[in-house]
DNA sequence: TTTCAAATCCAACAAAAGTCCCAGATCATC
DNA sequence: GATGATCTGGGACTTTTGTTGGATTTGAAA
C-alpha cells in the first residue's frame, strides 16, 4: 500500500502512518460481493488497496446510478466515516477486490491526534464536493449526448470518479454511470458515430473529432452531421 | 449576529470567536445585486447575517438552477473558501442583504489555530455532500411532479437547503429549485391540485393530503386521480 | 468447434419534459 | 382606480428520453 499516493494522508510522517495503519484491517471480498448498503450505519471509511469497485444508488423501479467505478488508490464512502451516519450509496465489488477499512471512531480519533489528516480531509471533502455539483448540473442541464462526450473526454467528475476508460466500459455501465438505460445510450452512441465523433474499433469506440466532442460536451446540441448534404 | 446558530463556530471559545469575528468583514448588498460569480478566484468563506440569498447556475442556454435560498443562520461559498480555487455558482441578493465574509487566506489562519473550526468544517462538508448527493438522485430518478412533492414537503436538502416555504415561492422559482421551466412546473401543481394533493389558497399552494405528497415522493408515480372514475 | 450467455443493434411506440404563445389575473403605485 | 409589470393558466406542438421486443453478434467455456 502506497499511503502517500491518497490524498488523505499526504504529509503524515512516519508514526502518524504507523498509527493509521494500525487503526484500518484489511478485507477481501469476491468478485460481486456487496460491500456495504445504502442506509445501513455507517461501515467506515474505505480504501481500495486493490480490484474494482462500483459506487452506485438504486431508484424505486431498480435502475441503477453508478457515481464512481473505483480502483487502487481512492477511497470512499468518507462522508458516513466522518459523520457517523447512514451510507449514502451501495457499494459491490467489481472484480476480487482487496480494502482497508477505517471504522467511524478510529477514524475521529486519528483526526483528533493528527492536525493534517484533518486538515487533508477537509480538502479532500471540499474537493467531493465539487465533483458532485458537476454531476448535478450535468443531470439537470445536458442532454445524455452531451453527458457521453463529456464521459469520453473524462472531464473532471467522470476522471475522478471513474477509473475505467469509457472504451472498456459496457453500454450498460456507461448508462448507469449517465443515470440512463442501454437503448438510450445506444442510441446516442450511434449518433455520435454518425455525426463523425466516434468511431467503433471492434466493439469499443474510439475519439476520432475531440474538438467535435468538445463542443457538444460544452453547447449540448450535435453540430451538424457529417454526412449531412452540403447544398 | 448569533455565532452559535452557525455549526461552523459551535463550541468556539469567547477569544475563539472574537478572533473569527476580528477577521470577518461585513457587506451590504441591494436587492438584486450580484454577490460574485462562478468561476471567479475564491471568493471566500460567506455568512448570512440578515435578508435571502440566492445560488444558483445558469446553463450556456441560460435556464437557471436555483441550488440555494438562503437567510440568516446559513453560509456558502464553503467549498471555494477551503480549497482558493474558483467559486462553484453564481450568488444574488434576492432581497438587501448583509453578508459576514471570510477570506481564504484568513479561514485557513483561523483553521491552523482553533482545531474545534477544523472538526466542524469537516462535519459541515460532509452534510454538503449527503445534500448535493440527494438533489443529484433526485434529478436522475425522480419525475418533477415527484420532486414537487419533495419541495412541498421540504424533505432534507430542500429543507437545508430552500430557506423559504414553497407557499412563498413563484412558479419560476420552484421550477428553477427543480431544475425545469415555469411551464412544466405551472403542469405539475395543476396535477397535484386535480389529484387531490394540493389546494390553492389565494396565490400560493397548501398541503391537503401529505401521505399522498409522501407517496409521490417516494414512489414517482402519482396515485389515482381524486375524479378517477369508479367503477 | 459447438454452445450458451452476455452484449449489442435497431425499430416502433409511449411518456415525460421542453417550447411557444397568448389570454387573464394580480399587485404595487402613481 | 388606471396602468404597467409580474405572475399565472393553459393549449398545441416538438424533442428527448424511456420502453418493449425481437434479431444479431460476440466471446468464453464446454
Amino acid at each position: 500500500m502506497d499511503w502517500s499516493a491518497i490524498p488523505y494522508f499526504a504529509g503524515l510522517d512516519v508514526p502518524a502512518l504507523a498509527r493509521v495503519e494500525r487503526a484500518a484491517h484489511r478485507k477481501r471480498y469476491p468478485a460481486g460481493a456487496v460491500i456495504f448498503t445504502e442506509g445501513e450505519c455507517c461501515a467506515g471509511f474505505y480504501i481500495v488497496a486493490d480490484g474494482l469497485v462500483r459506487i452506485y444508488r438504486v431508484n424505486p423501479e431498480g435502475r441503477l446510478h453508478t457515481l464512481s467505478l473505483l480502483r487502487s488508490p481512492s477511497t470512499f464512502n468518507e462522508v458516513a466515516a466522518v459523520d457517523g451516519g447512514a451510507n449514502p450509496f451501495d457499494a459491490v465489488a467489481v472484480t476480487q477486490v482487496e480494502l482497508l477499512i477505517i471504522g467511524h471512531e478510529a477514524l475521529l480519533n486519528l483526526m483528533a491526534t493528527e492536525r493534517r489528516l484533518l486538515t487533508n480531509t477537509v480538502q479532500a471533502l471540499a474537493r467531493l464536493n465539487r465533483d458532485y455539483i458537476e454531476r448535478l448540473e450535468d443531470m439537470t442541464f445536458r442532454t445524455i449526448p452531451s453527458r457521453l462526450a463529456k464521459l469520453f473526454l473524462r472531464e473532471t467528475a467522470y476522471a475522478d470518479q471513474i477509473a475505467e476508460l469509457p472504451s472498456k466500459l459496457t453500454q450498460e455501465d456507461m448508462a448507469s454511470i449517465l443515470g440512463t438505460t442501454r437503448e438510450v445510450l445506444g442510441r446516442a452512441l450511434r449518433g455520435l458515430m454518425n455525426a463523425g465523433l466516434l468511431r467503433k474499433h471492434g466493439r469499443a469506440f474510439v475519439i476520432v473529432d475531440k474538438a467535435g466532442l468538445q463542443a457538444l460536451a460544452e453547447t449540448n446540441t450535435l453540430p451538424n452531421l457529417r454526412e449531412s448534404p452540403k447544398i
